[in-house]
DNA sequence: GTCGAAATGTTATACTATATCAACCCCCGG
DNA sequence: CCGGGGGTTGATATAGTATAACATTTCGAC
């Protein structure tokens, strides 16, 4: 039910359903899904867009949790490194991961106007692998991000 | 002469050759070429890694230049944004560049171990494109990254 | 129950980047 | 010659992002 991309969609279903499938991930694969850990997913879900540590950081405060910034951070590395969320390195943010099951290299597409990020995915085996390869090079991650407009915004900003 | 990539190559000749060739285009665009500047570009020829803005701004402080951050970003911003030099947003860094004629997607592939960093291109229609325009996102600017054992390492850290 | 590993709480600090505004320089047109 | 004016630089301050370090608590295995 969920609609990935720009496009509107269910969010309550989105949001249960994405907690659903990472809790049961975290028990299929022994990990702990705890407190801090769940919060912070579940923030990086309702607002459904890349946020900053410190974004999270401000609305955790604003419901009493001992709100340092260690404490975002070690959940962020913990969702980071499990694949139920992703870090924006040229927005220095973060965001829910939309393609949980997959095992595509993700490919994040920004908006430079109204800040929107879309989750997609490509084929591991790419031109990048490729051109990897001729080098020597053993790719052990990627970091594909696109910056452009958006549909909305192209049809609002057309020069 | 200049040789891509990890390999070994004719280091004199390599920054010669690239200070030449960008004094040439900001004369062809109407660019200044200032002190400042031109400095920054060299030391990240001489370096021919992955610096980050303050390891610039050391080694300029040591030799006199009144060496604040905004003196080392108002340079990177001029050498990026045309095109001399990109930034490297998984490592926060920033490293001269050596296509500069091309006009492929610029891809960066980093080794884990040693920090090197190797430019290398993609044709700018890539399946990237393909997904963006399945989605209507329309592209700007591109980062492609991959993380991982340059040749070297992988025989050193096999494991 | 208790041991060890993992996670958390807390303080402090490091690293990365930009805002602001005054001063300067250089080209160009009068 | 000289007088603007845009672009560049100098300098101070501050904003924004992330981690080090260490004491304490929690959790699960035995």
């Amino acid at each position: 039910m969920t609609r990935i991309g720009f496009e509107t969609h269910d969010h309550t279903t989105c949001i249960a359903g994405s907690m659903a499938a990472t809790e049961a991930a975290c028990i299929e694969r022994g990990l702990r899904l705890t407190r801090g850990r769940r919060r912070v997913l579940e923030i990086l879900l309702e607002e459904h867009r890349a946020m900053g540590a410190y974004d999270i950081l401000g609305l955790m405060a604003d419901e009493g949790f001992g709100a340092q910034p260690p404490v975002v951070y070690r959940a962020l590395d913990f969702l980071v490194g499990n694949g139920f969320a992703h870090r924006i390195e040229r927005l220095n943010a973060y965001v829910a991961c939309t393609h949980p099951t997959d095992d595509h290299a993700p490919v994040f597409l920004i908006c430079r106007i109204c800040g929107a990020v879309a989750e997609t995915g490509l084929p591991t085996r790419t031109s990048l692998g490729t051109a990897a390869r001729a080098v020597g090079f053993a790719i052990e991650t990627t970091v594909i991000e696109a910056e452009g407009l958006c549909p909305a915004c192209q049809e609002t900003a057309p020069e």
